[in-house]
DNA sequence: GGACATTGCCTGCCCGGGCAGTTAATAAGG
DNA sequence: CCTTATTAACTGCCCGGGCAGGCAATGTCC
């Protein structure tokens, strides 16, 4: 429980919050917040340009790839649910972005497929979001950017493993 | 456009995400998103204990800690605007954690306190937040910790200072 | 075949954020 | 003093997420 001292090897962990001795500002929850919050603002100015909000690409570029996603299945890979999902598609479909149709196999499941609108949005929304992600990486060294990305694949990774 | 190749130096940037060469798996924003979900969920759950959700508690310490903040000053803070802050101090006051009374020297502010509930609900967010916290950055290094934090603050500043 | 569980989609309800616009109060300048 | 700008707080509208519940279709087991 108390600090063992020694060498601070990793899997120390356990106390960079301690107690009361921390503020706000210094969270790591608020400082993950405030670079989403600042990837998000310049996101959702750069992608209205092609008509979407900053978060209306990534079903988008699913459905692009192939593999026939579902709503269930964006909701996985997207770590929402289904319900969010669903919302979310009503509005792409709303904005002529994509068509849903009932499947003839599992009539439980609605096949989404890309209008020509959606497909001719979806074909810039790289460049348009690379834009972005670059001016906010400016500064970053390859291997600064590959750890950061590192960093924050470990965090999410502590979380879905609860310890 | 295409790699300079030579030394990959810092402010070399430009080119983390080009062309279409990469997916919505690999994105910054991507990462950035599920590492605070991950925060986000964890973080619900604990606050849970004290009847909070994951964001009450920073307009909760920011009046603990004294200063006599506002909701503008808050919202400033905070990164948010007034209009989310009045909502949230809305459902703050409802549970009855907080008390909003008009100012008598500037009629257009409104002061705001801890309620004697407010006080000992907030005395409990340290120790909750820390515990998800720690168990989020388990794995890293002290000396990681630091980097990841400086990390974070360059993707935001590099946002709030456009290039 | 029939009971039961699972899955996919959808719908409320609530929390929460960004943006625009309104009102009231104060500050600044003529 | 009066006009104008600024500020604080609030409100409405929309986007978006988590959660719970419902319904229909499918799968499983007896």
């Amino acid at each position: 429980m108390s600090a063992p001292t020694e060498v601070p090897t990793a899997t120390s962990a356990e106390s960079f919050y301690s107690g009361s001795g921390w503020t706000a500002e210094d969270s790591i929850g608020h400082l993950l917040r405030q670079a989403l919050a600042s990837l998000s603002r310049a996101a959702e100015a750069e992608m209205r340009l092609c008509g979407l909000t900053s978060v209306q690409w990534a079903p988008l570029m699913m459905i692009a790839r192939g593999g026939h996603p579902t709503a269930a299945s964006l909701a996985r890979d997207l770590s929402t649910d289904t319900g969010a999902m669903t919302r979310m598609l009503d509005r792409l479909e709303a904005k002529g972005l994509l068509t849903r149709r009932r499947s003839e196999t599992d009539r439980r499941v609605v096949e989404l497929a890309l209008t020509e609108l959606g497909r001719q949005t979806t074909d810039q929304i790289p460049l348009h979001l690379g834009r972005v992600y670059n001016s906010h990486l400016g500064g970053f060294t390859p291997a600064e950017f590959d750890q950061f990305k590192a960093f924050l694949r470990r965090l999410a990774h502590n979380g879905s493993a609860p310890g």
